[in-house]
DNA sequence: AAGACTTCCATCTGTTTCAAGTTCATGTCA
DNA sequence: TGACATGAACTTGAAACAGATGGAAGTCTT
């Protein structure tokens, strides 16, 4: 038994006669014939009573037609599945995301993406940096977006992006004129930063160390949010990564900090990371283009935050 | 896409290498190459990842796999059915059967019939003869067993009997010496009879009316049941027919009633019958067989019943 | 009621088409 | 070297075609 005689017995089991069937298939009557006979030898019973012109269906018949019906839609559901993956609505995504994009940035993006693929299933987690690349390096993620040493050596396949720190001040900080800061102007500000271990702490303090100054350290944050509510409150100033920044200025309401650029570069080096043996899901490679570009536009518009809360 | 696509990519990601593939299913490497590569074109994306002499599979191979698993698995199945068809082990059987044989003749026979064909599911039904008649012509039931009006033409499909009836005498009742019993010997018997309009007691009282003499009625009953246990208690004799005799010996202890040939020719007309239209299941036929060929041995060995409780 | 007509199915012959396989060779990549 | 892709040339077999025939059973006409 193969598919092209269960199609026609489907056929023939439908419109109740050969000649009808061989129409709807666009074959002719004694092909379809042959194919039942040759079903009937396959099987080896009767499907058919050929009696007074007519053909009547065995019960037998009526058994296997209900079994071949539904192998007839799994086909469909097959076929169904086939179009949704090529239109990209079909398919599982599972993200690691560390903590400082997973609040607002991701989210948007994510969005965004899914009023587009609204049939896409997808799980937000948020992880360390750590986590997340042994969590992506075992499968257990399809896509980790996530702080990456700076030692790391640049793997093919992860997307790696050096973001540049910029400076947040209040508003009404008197550095707030400048276009922008430099480590000098800082040397007496009080500081808010993160916790010793972190990357932008220990780049700083080498930076300080090396100009002869001492950075005036007047509140640690484990994350950048609650660092900004400080800034915000006049407490110092912060360095603090673009994402951040953004995540930010899309809750907070103008005014109240603003950004400035910040030279020396202090790099956050941060990476779309995948799996690296199992290859990626074509909605893994249509969401990470996404956001990759959304991250390329932090390197090729900066204005975005830097101009933020500034009246046209 | 086709079976013959499914079948050897579902090869391919079973075993993981198309090499490996290709020898399971007997074909040569190029082939199921050549095989994989028209299905990644049939659905417009990537199955598989090249990738260090080895395949990977896309996460949309796994989602595809999973379908297809069941399609087979449905194939499975219907090829399963398909044998069980073969081996008269898949079907349902519904019969419709008078009151009289639906007790013991029937149940014994089917419950032989179920011992060979453990899986069939089987529904009986006790109706009047009259409504098995018009439930099998509508198809409700697969088989019929019932009296059959003397008048109604023979139809080709129903296989009907004409069943001699017998005497049924208590056993030390003196007639219980004669080999046949004849009219004249019961005309001043008291008998047990079914109710008048049954055709056994109007061919009975038309053939006493034709010799002449009266028929002397003690009780009526509605079945042979009660009529046979007023002939084991005494209380007179009674014309009954063959498939009655046979129930009665197969639940009552010898010794208190016997039977006997009775004369002139009083015949129940029985029918094994089918719905008209449709085809029988092989599962009806089948039965149809043994329940012909039991109801012919009362034909053929009527000494079955004739001797029974007599010692050998 | 008989005959004419039509429909439906099975079957046969002869031919064509096409997918899918073969073998053998070659190229590539790690 | 092993695993895969690709190509050319050829073979095979299933399945279709067209076209004809015959039988059985309905329908319509007269």
């Amino acid at each position: 038994m193969n598919l092209k005689q269960m199609e026609v017995f489907r056929a023939v089991m439908l419109s109740g006669s050969i000649s009808q069937a061989a129409k709807q298939l666009y074959r002719t009557q004694p092909a379809v014939s042959m194919m039942i006979s040759s079903l009937e030898d396959d099987i080896g019973f009767q499907l058919f009573e050929r009696h007074k012109k007519r053909l009547y269906p065995t019960p037998e018949a009526h058994y296997l037609y209900k079994e071949i019906e539904s192998i007839f839609s799994r086909i469909q559901d097959v076929n169904l599945t086939v179009k949704d993956i090529q239109n990209k609505q079909y398919g599982f995504l599972r993200i690691g995301c560390m903590p400082g994009p997973s609040s607002f940035f991701l989210p948007d993006i994510l969005a965004d993406f899914l009023e587009e693929h609204p049939q896409v299933q997808v799980s937000l987690q948020t992880r360390t940096s750590d986590a997340i690349a042994t969590w992506v390096a075992s499968n257990q993620y399809d896509l980790g977006f996530a702080e990456i040493p700076i030692h790391q050596a640049k793997n093919e396949r992860n997307k790696i992006f050096d973001l540049p720190c910029i400076c947040a001040l209040p508003a009404d900080h008197p550095l707030a004129e400048n276009e922008v800061i430099t480590l000098e102007m800082l040397h007496t500000e009080p500081m808010i930063t993160l916790y010793p271990d972190h990357m932008i702490f220990r780049d700083l303090i080498q930076l300080f160390d090396q100009g002869g100054y001492q950075m005036n350290v007047r509140l640690q944050t484990r994350f950048f949010t609650p660092a900004l509510k400080f800034v915000e409150r006049g407490l110092g100033v912060s360095i603090v990564d673009p994402i951040s920044a953004i995540s930010y200025t899309s809750y907070a309401t103008p005014g109240k900090v603003v950004f400035r650029s910040f030279e020396p570069d202090v790099a956050l080096r941060i990476g779309l990371i995948f799996p690296a043996e199992a290859p990626s899901s074509m909605i893994t490679m249509e969401f990470s283009k996404l956001l990759y570009n959304r991250v390329e536009s932090i390197l090729d518009q900066p204005e975005q935050f830097l101009n933020w809360g500034k009246e046209e």
